[in-house]
DNA sequence: ATTGGCACTCAGGGTCCAGGAGTGCCAAGG
DNA sequence: CCTTGGCACTCCTGGACCCTGAGTGCCAAT
């Protein structure tokens, strides 16, 4: 149906367009890729191309622009993931070593991705629910208030107050503590519900509702991903692309965490470079932007995913190169810590 | 200099310029307001307004529009703070009431602040320096790493990873805990640099490199106001302003940490509701944007502060009123818990 | 000091026109 | 059947032009 002349120049028109973001015309097209025919010829592949919905035209006698379609086969089949240069990945190595706990790592590559890619970066903090448990504390603040804070792997702490029923003594906050260190260190904060779920029995009765109460907001800690936070940096950026008023709601969709958690959640593999492009999006505001994201995490987990976020009219190769890149280092980063 | 009625004028201009967005002239200006005199009474007086700096005319043949001068001038004499209504009072209760830790708070506030003045809100993470320490937690990661925790009266919790030198066992780390909260419990974080200074004494001295390194994290933590920071929301709000071309700025200095310290750290008196107009703005990228700001913390002392940014052309009146009553049901919040 | 009258300025919006980029179609040639 | 040159057609873009209306500054009269 599309034969390769055909292919290689949607690939053409994506790539001048992305360049110079003005509809490029079968002309200038012969002019600048080395296609061995005539203007003439490439207006049938064009009139072809248009009709399968790969391209369109903004008005009659004007160039052709691709379609979200087009983006989609291009992405697909047509463009090769573009590896950073030499000097970009020592930016990023250098960029992120003098990270030194999750909340530095996390806001450093926000910072780095909107950097090396001009775009809208988009990074979530590593789930909670695939992490395992390496302490938790309980620090009294009143007799009867706790703060509990919870330790995993990642190096992230979570912290909870614990507002509870009846007074509480020292002794009793110490075996509280024991308890809870011996069942729950290690475990990966996926099956902490159904350990705590057994953990009364090993309370005294007397103890059982202060005890109950710090169990519960243990679940909800580690259930209600309430604190998966998604960092977002580079807006700046998106002035540059031509949003004319869509500007507004791209920006109110940024600032919505509940928005961007379920942007990033979309996307299926976790591991590879996903693209999911204009209209494929099912976020409203964010229909005329592209999201280039991949999970990232320790090691070869997959713990969250971070990504960038554009225009459609977006340089796609380069920005899941550095995508790709950026997560990878962030990886080792995470294993080694 | 200026009589009453060139005040008014002053005022009647600004106002509704305020609110459309246009350049005013003496007509509109007599029929809008009930000023008892012609318009070429108001001529006159805009003539010796405009001579002493206080209104331009963009154009020749347009109507005026103030300048900085003009708006500060409005400020400080022409107009009161607008209270808020009940209903927004309300809103704002029921809005903060269910914040449960300072990080949900200060995530609160932003919001509401953006969506009541419908525009940009900064909000400064209260300062270590004024807290006082509630405890100070030890825990073992490896035998050569510690995390160390630190919490605040305002509840807020530090969190910093500290490399031994030596490997380190149990015991030494719980007689180091119990030093370290005998000595800091309850201290102002302005005072624990000398407080740390003289606890070497007190640890046997083969311990001592290794209470040395949790000493100087600690000091990190305190002097380093690291982790200061600015919280933004609303950016969004930015579009309906007209920047044009200015807004890539402006989005660029609200992403700079430091811009956003060094803009809130300007203004003078802490507990006043402080304004900082177009070019007052030390900051580069915010010279044509105000700031309304004041501080806020737990009952009377100020820990931090807080406001919103938006365009020179803004409603002052009731953005001090919303940054004044913000700051106070804050203050509340934070005293209760 | 205030006011009505008057001439002047100028941004904004409309129309008109020419230029140019780009297209679709067709008929001819490989 | 694909390719190509030719040609008529579309229509966006930018410039020139004009007109209108809002608003001003100045002046003489009250």
């Amino acid at each position: 149906m599309l034969d390769d002349r055909k292919l290689a120049v949607l690939r053409a028109i994506v790539e001048d367009f992305v360049s110079t973001n003005e509809p490029v015309g079968s002309k200038t097209l012969v002019d600048r890729h080395n296609l061995d025919v005539s203007p003439a010829t490439i207006r049938n592949d064009m009139a072809v191309l248009e009709e399968q919905g790969y391209i369109v035209q903004p008005h009659t006698s004007a160039g052709r622009i691709p379609t979200d379609q087009g983006y989609r086969l291009f992405v697909d089949r047509l463009s090769a993931v573009k590896p950073l240069s030499a000097a970009e990945r020592r930016a990023i190595e250098t960029f992120l070593a003098g990270a030194y706990d999750l909340d530095s790592i996390v806001m450093r590559t926000v910072r780095l991705l909107a950097q090396i890619t001009r775009q809208v970066a988009v990074v979530q903090y590593p789930s909670l629910t695939r992490s395992t448990v390496r302490h938790i504390e309980l620090v009294p603040l009143t007799d009867r208030r706790l703060l509990l804070v919870l330790i995993t792997d990642t190096g992230r702490v979570e912290q909870r107050m614990v507002e509870l029923p009846g007074a509480i003594g020292d002794e009793s906050i110490t075996q509280l503590r024991a308890v809870l260190n011996a069942c729950l260190d290690g475990r990966r904060l996926a099956d902490v519900a159904s350990v705590v779920a057994e953990l009364p029995d090993r309370v005294s009765s007397v103890e059982r509702p202060n005890a109950a109460a710090v169990f519960s907001v243990i679940l909800e800690t580690v259930v209600e991903r309430h604190e998966e936070r998604v960092v977002v940096g580079g807006a700046a950026n998106l002035t540059q692309a031509d949003f004319s008023r869509g500007l507004h709601e791209v920006l109110e969709a940024l600032e919505e965490q509940v928005v961007l958690m379920r942007l990033l959640g979309e996307s299926g593999d976790q591991a590879a470079v996903t693209v999911r492009i204009g209209s494929e999006n099912e976020v409203d505001g964010l229909r005329s932007t592209s999201l280039v994201a991949t999970g990232y995490g320790a090691g070869s987990q997959s713990l969250a995913r971070l990504g960038v976020l554009g225009p459609t009219r977006m340089d796609y190769p380069t920005a899941m190169g550095a995508v790709r890149a950026v997560a990878r280092y962030v990886g080792q980063i995470l294993a080694e810590s």
